[in-house]
Formats: C-alpha cells, structure tokens, sequence
DNA sequence: GCATTTAAATTGTCAGACATTTAAATGTAA
DNA sequence: TTACATTTAAATGTCTGACAATTTAAATGC
C-alpha cells in the first residue's frame, strides 16, 4: 500500500483510495483489522488526523467500521443489505434531482427494471408479498390520503412487487430505480380520478400475480407506465408555463 | 441544522447526516457554498478537525466538492454520471462479493436486467453501439486471449448491449448489475469450446438487435444466461470438493 | 474461584499553529 | 487607460501534541 508523492490531491483521498483497493481486490479480507490509526500514520508519512480524514472517507462507504478501546481500530466491514440499499438510494436519488433527467427516461427505466422482475415475481410471489400489495392497494383507495402518503404507498406497492421475484440483488438493483423516482413522483397531484387509475393497474398486476400470468401483469405495468407518463407530462408542462 | 447532544455516534458522522439530509431534502442544491469549516465548527460546537471529518464523509459519497484559496470551500456537487457509476459499482461489486451470494442469483439478476433492456434496445441500437459489440465479438474469438481479457470483452459487450438501449438511467443502473458480476466470471475457465458457445451467443444478440428484432435477442441472452449458469455451477461445484 | 480494580491500547475530540492555494485588490509601468 | 506584477486576505490542507472516553485483558483482592 503507497501513495504518490507526485500527486497533488489530497493525501486523505490517496490514502482512503490506497485501502480501497486493497479492499476490492480482496487483500484485506471481511472483519479483518487495519493497523491502528497511528501505525497507519507512521507507514503512510502522515499525521494521525489525516490517517482519520481517509479511514472516515472509507467509513462513509461501508468499507469499513470502527471501534474503539483495547483490541479497537478499523475493520474491513461486511458490507450489507441495509448499507447497500440505503448508499444506492442516495445515488439514484441525486443523480436523478441533480441532473434535470427528463421523467420521460426516468418513468421508462423505472417500468423497464421492473418489467424485467415481473416472470419471477408471478412465479415466486407468496401470499405474503401478495398480502402487502392488498394492503397498499386499499391504503391507496382511503380519500383522506396526501399526496405524499399516496407516492409513499406507491413505492411500498411497487417494492412488494420486485421482492415477490424473491432475488435479493434484483431487490437491490432496483430499490434505487423505484426510490429514486418518488421525488419526482411527488410532484404530481393525484386527483380522485387518477388515484382511482392507478389503483385499477395495481388490482391488475396483483390479480395476474397471484395467478402466474406474468405477461397480464407484465402488460398492466405497460399500461401504468404509459399513465404516469402522461400524469408527468402534465405536471412538467404545467412547470414550464408557471402563468397558464 | 442541529446535532442532537443525547446521541452517542460519532460527531463527525451526525454532522455528515445532518448536513447530506439538508442536500437531499433540496435544501441546499447544487453548487451551493457551505459556510467554511471555521463557522461549522462554530455552528455545531465542535473543532475543526471534527468538521473536517465530516466533510471528507460527505466528499467520499460526491455530495461535496472542496477548493482551496480565498473563494474557496466546500461545494454542493452535482452528481455526474461517471461518480455515480464508480459508486453504484464498488458497492454492487463489495456486496456480492462479501455476502455469499450464490452464483445463480447473481445470474439470475442480471440476466433479468439486461432482457428488460433489450426492447429498447433494438429498437435505438446504432451502427456505434453495433460497431462495438461487432469488435467485442472479434476480439474474443482471437486464440491468444486470457480469460481476464475475455472477461474483461464480455462485460465491454454487455455495456454496449445496455447503451444502446439510449437511456443514461438505465445504463447507470445495470453498470452496477454487470460489473459486480465480473469478479464471479473471472473465477471461470473459459476452454475454447465455451468460448465458441458464447461467441455464438453474442452474434446472435448483435445479429437479432441490428435486425431490430427484440424476442429473438431475448432468447439468446436466455439461452446466455442458461449457459453461463452451467459454467459457473461446474466452477462452484469444483470449487465445492477442491481434491475431486 | 469469583468479583473488583487497574492498566494498556485505541479511537474520539480539541486547540493552536503553519503551509499552500486561489482570486481579488492594489500598485506600477508602458 | 491598459497590461502586468505584487500584495493581501481567505480558505482548505497538514502537523503537533494533548486529553477524554471506551473497551478489553490482566492483575489484584477476597
């Protein structure tokens, strides 16, 4: 593990890097533990609140955790579910807010993942995924809803559908699609009248679930993308005339 | 933007938090200036350093941007593609790689997101993207090739498959899917004859796309996917009983 | 043999200092 | 007036040294 002393970032970045890719290549291994903060310092030629900048860097990546007292230091941290969700989410969540995506290429990427979970979910799906799409589908009916609480509903409907293919790293891929398109989501006003569409779709793609057709369902989610795309286009049209 | 005393986390990581849920929340946007890391450390009534561990959080994950010299500090940073592609692939590759994840799920995952990308797929393909795959397709059919490189082709491959879908969200997220899947693929080895499989294959993915035809280029990457599944397995299973 | 205390190691936090970088402000000469 | 060099101020980057808090192992006492 080196560092460049010709490179002129930042010794906190190159030295969080170093251990970074000690880590992907699998030369630091699960739960083992890094030499102490000071040692670090010495092997590096840094001070010790540089060494911390960088591991605190690794820290905010899952990489690695920290603990302290006797027998403490950084561990190489076994990355999980929760972590890799929740890291995934922020970056679908920013790049979609940050980068005047159109929802266009959001909608039609979000229905396409989601598409691709359909054949395994209509094989897999239990009474318990099922369960919790009836729940959200009634929710979803109840008048007194926000807006908000409807977009929340909306995701947890759309989730229980991507868990009833029942592979976790297809949950993972997509936990950021679905996540990150409620922002935009939000920004739709759901009439009574396209509450009730909606909620025709979803009754659709659980009823064809819950007899294993996934291409009734795979065609019911076609349906409520072309519907929320033209709910987005209203909304985006809307924002671009502020006076109309 | 408040820290709370009671809690028992580390400063540093409370103040990242507070200030990542300001960002997410829109509250501060892009390109934004935060104050310097004096008034920080004023505001939350810590020392620098603590701050400046907290910055160095928030630059790990690309919410922040620093520059040096008067005018400078610490920047609200627009999420770029290339970032969040870095980012979704060392934790899609750091979770399969560190949570025995069986080889069939990984598959089964990818082969399903990359099937949801081929409708669009052949229908925008361009003579660019085509054009790679083609020279993907060359390259691995060369005698002399390692498996790292072939490998290395395949995945070049893929990603010219998913591009040529031309939505940038949907390239993002299975960036993810098919190169945390590399590490998995490098453990096989490919004899001439699997290598004359897959070769196959992919002339009929690019063949079917260039046709505009989408089922026959979904049949393929099944026939792909079923493929790949026996290699692997062969693999696990060696790997299963290393005296056999 | 068990409970308690002590010691040691390690991370967490702080204070203060200096180095480096950057751009604006200032000064100077053509 | 304009162009260029210099100064200055503000900010991050880095270092040193210290102390606090936490945790475990070992030592001690009963």
């Amino acid at each position: 593990m080196k560092i460049d002393p010709e490179n002129k970032a930042d010794l906190s970045a190159q030295i969080a890097e170093a251990i970074r890719k000690e880590i992907m290549a699998g030369r630091l291994i699960v739960d083992e533990r890094l030499p102490s903060e000071a040692e670090l310092a010495d092997h590096f030629a840094v001070s010790r609140p540089t060494v911390r900048e960088a591991l605190k860097r690794l820290a905010a990546q899952s990489l690695i955790r920290t603990a302290r007292g006797a027998f403490g230091g950084a561990f190489v941290n076994r990355l999980n579910y929760p972590d890799a969700y929740g890291q995934h989410i922020t970056t679908s969540t920013l790049l979609l807010s940050m980068n005047a995506i159109s929802f266009d290429v959001a909608c039609e990427a979000r229905y396409a993942l989601e598409r691709a979970c359909t054949p395994l979910a209509a094989e897999r799906r239990t009474p318990d995924t099922l369960a919790t799409m009836r729940a959200e589908i009634h929710r979803q009916g109840q008048p007194g809803l926000s807006d908000e609480s409807f977009c929340a509903s909306d995701v947890t409907f759309h989730r229980a559908l991507v868990d009833s293919a029942n592979n976790p790293v297809l949950s993972y891929q997509l936990a950021g699609a679905v996540e990150a398109m409620q922002p935009l989501m939000n920004m739709i006003t759901f009439t009574a009248r396209s509450r009730g569409a909606i909620l025709g779709f979803h009754t659709r793609i659980a009823d064809a679930l819950e007899r294993h057709e996934a291409e009734a369902a795979q065609a019911a989610l076609s349906e409520l993308e072309a519907y929320t795309l033209t709910l987005g286009r209203d909304v985006m049209a809307a924002r671009a005339r502020p006076r109309g």
